[in-house]
DNA sequence: CACGGTAGACTTACGCTGTAAGTCGCGTCA
DNA sequence: TGACGCGACTTACAGCGTAAGTCTACCGTG
């Protein structure tokens, strides 16, 4: 009788669900709001993803699918800078994704295919199979940890940055804590500082300080 | 009549919260549980946290209070490297600290103190305002970014590793994803391999890598 | 072409959650 | 002694994830 409506898949609810998550945050993914976007009830998102749960895997698969894959060049070093960019960006987009990407069990084919790229481009740039697997991990905490902190930061720009800290120092015992008070005051309030700039830093810092063996295996 | 009751506080309303969330996780930690933990109902709790969101802040706090401070020395990068080591195992005792830590509005006093102290061992060490600001941040990033995959990682000890890596392995198409193929067989599930090792080596990379300015300001 | 069986899409209903709003009882001061 | 005020506590509610139950639409068979 009535028109048929369009039927439900696993790319569609994932989709709606990254879409809800970037608006309102994880929390916001709640089966009900999903199912709402979608125009059906919640339970009917159950046939297609294994509960919240399965949908998080495919929510983070669809993740790593937008990050741009290093091609197996010699110049590893201009490749994990790349990656490591793109990777920075895609988190920034989808920020509850930070802290999903290494806890799932079940690595969706986006996920695999990005993890072997990068050990690819390490192989190719001459590191040995145990200091791909060092560079990967040290690389990859970086990244994590780096935009772990500049998301839940509790500002997003120097004018949030100054009004936080403003606040913060406002409220602190005078001569207490010196030598923060020295950094907000003399380097991070000043004009020019944004903390995203401390991203390049550290990532060429450890890209100049990692090196292939010096005798291949 | 009855006999009185030990009256609530924050300290031991955060202490029944620290415990909950170390044994079941954050998400353990609900008003009503926590309370029940204290023999009272759930609302009697906001009488001495500002909500759910006031008890994660005195959380925060209470793990930083649990890192051992480091010492203003001249030795800033054994100073830094037991930082790391002592936070590191706060994190690990506390895992739902991790993506906490720099969230907080309203940083407590345990949280001063240790930022203080901190940039103030890297001062100490002949590091300039500026110089020690990018290294507080590239040192936080890797220890925070290590930890969290290191948390998250679906498995916690090298048997654990193997049934997961086993599981994937043999769920994967023959050939496809060779790199990943070989860094698993060749050296994640040779019997020597913990993850956890290779905290020292970036560790240890990265604090090599640093330097105090030549010319202190 | 008719029809019975069944797989799969969908909804209902339940035991949870965080907390706003309301109730109680004790300590204090006239 | 009495009653007032305020902090400690509970009740009640809207919204959560999902187990269990319902219903629809299709397909193979005669």
């Amino acid at each position: 009788m009535g028109p048929k409506r369009e039927p439900l898949s696993r790319e569609r609810v994932v989709a709606a669900a990254m879409a809800l998550a970037d608006e309102k945050g994880e929390s916001g993914v709640t089966m009900r709001a999903v199912a709402a976007r979608l125009g059906v009830e919640a339970m009917s998102l159950y046939n297609h993803v294994a509960g919240r749960e399965g949908l998080l895997n495919g929510m983070v698969d669809a993740v790593f699918a937008e990050i741009e894959l290093p091609a197996p060049t010699a110049d590893w070093k201009t490749a994990m800078r790349e990656r490591a960019v793109s990777s920075r960006a895609a988190l920034r987009r989808h920020p509850w994704a930070v802290g999903l990407m290494d806890s799932r069990r079940q690595p969706g084919p986006a996920t695999l295919r990005h993890h072997d790229a990068v050990l690819g481009a390490l192989r190719a740039g001459g590191f040995s199979v145990a200091m791909a697997g060092h560079a990967f991990s040290l690389i990859d905490s970086y990244l994590y940890g780096f935009v772990l902190q500049e998301l839940s930061l509790p500002f997003n720009d120097h004018a949030g940055l100054e009004e936080v800290a403003g606040d913060i120092l406002n409220d602190l015992p005078a001569g207490a804590y010196p030598h923060l008070t020295e950094l907000a005051t003399e380097h991070a309030l000043k004009p020019g500082y944004d903390y995203a700039d401390e991203f390049e830093f550290g990532l060429t810092l450890i890209l100049d300080a990692l090196q292939p063996d010096e005798r291949p295996q």
